[in-house]
DNA sequence: CATTGTGAACTTATTCACAGCG
DNA sequence: CGCTGTGAATAAGTTCACAATG
């Protein structure tokens, strides 16, 4: 337990018991053990003891988990103690969708710009945000303290837009552009491609033995 | 080599791979090295080998790949040889911008209906398709073979929903819902939860080093 | 002779199982 | 007694490194 080091598994499912926290909270409980806790996330009870010990000793023996200061713990781990403000860039109908999803803010994300290139937007309003032109980008992350960017532009100017992000300071990218971003080892992408994720499902459905279509019976 | 079975870190990856595979043969490509494919996914050579290896063998020592018999044997994998049709069920803010990505469609997946229980939302057209009930649903399914559903409905009714997708005939499911959900094991689910993907980035921001919010400094 | 295919080494992640403790 | 915390065992994934070969 010298290991300061979080493994990238763990990370991956800390919002995962953020939630379940939250949620418990609601309902008024105050205390909560490993396997209602794994419970809620869908997971067994030993993977959420052996993350929970990466972050510290936080349990009780013979009781469980306090709530209320395990949420505490993990926001801060997560750092999300404070409100984090993100930029959304390309204002397509993916871009648009996140601007007006409510999920964000209710978890500590607010909006600070939305940025297109398309002079037909700029200056448009968007789910009560104006757009902005790609050249405020350093200016806002800058003085609003932005390390996360949204990019929702088409793949094929992704990369020369991630490059003018990443010149701009941001330090952690949400990429929804179907193509691998290029990045300095100081900044981390997580991709998320919505037809990669269906060919995925596509396999293990096919594997299950589904029809692959209705050509025929 | 007398395992059939493919790793799952291996299908998580093979669409990156066909993606590279279409591009090249875009770009006049016929042959590809493993080296070039993994520049393109941003993986290592040694990773491409491997996980093609597990394929069968397509590759000419000398040479490389052959981009037509790879994108082929891949396309066989994932059960992409026909289109698949999809059902999205939820049509909020997500739902419509999901219905109108072009992605899909160019990636082999067609949308065989759009669902949603909103009787105002019933009836219209959104993106060229015509909301239909959730009732009609079964008969939609097993008329079209459709197998896989795309999940963005409101989280508290998500779990309810996917039970009638499950009845319905779906084997697979995309879903957007910030829940975890209960399927029998014949059932695979992806789930992509975009606050969850900010939390995780939030985490590796933080950990380089960036301030949490621009209050003060 | 450039490049694949793959055992072997290594690293990371998961699960087991039980001692330790409130 | 119930539930955590954790070493030890197992499994999954990655990387190495090199013999095999078109």
């Amino acid at each position: 337990m010298t290991d300061r080091r979080i493994p990238d598994a763990t990370v991956a499912r800390l919002p995962a018991y953020l939630q379940a926290l939250v949620d418990a909270a609601e309902a008024g409980v105050r205390t909560i053990s490993s396997d209602e806790l794994a419970q809620a996330a869908g997971l067994n009870s030993a993977k959420v003891r052996k993350d929970l010990s990466f972050l510290g000793t936080y349990g009780t023996r013979g009781v469980g988990y306090h709530v209320a200061e395990l949420t505490t713990e993990i926001s801060g781990v997560l750092g999300l103690t404070d409100d984090r403000p993100v930029v959304i860039v390309g204002v397509g109908n993916l871009g648009r969708a996140l601007a007006s999803y409510d999920g964000f803010a209710r978890r500590g994300f607010t909006i600070a710009a939305l940025v297109d290139v398309d002079p037909a937007l700029i200056g448009t309003d968007i789910a009560g945000h104006r757009v902005a032109a790609p050249d405020t980008l350093p200016a806002v992350v800058s003085d609003k303290g932005v390390g996360l960017a949204v990019l929702t532009t088409p793949a094929a100017v992704a990369q020369a837009v991630t490059d003018r992000i990443v010149d701009a300071g941001v330090t952690a990218i949400l990429n929804f552009a179907p193509v691998h971003l290029d990045v300095p080892d100081t900044v981390t992408v997580r991709t998320v491609d919505l037809s990669t994720e269906l060919q995925i499902l596509s396999f293990y459905a096919h594997l299950a033995g589904d029809l692959p279509v209705a050509t025929g019976r």
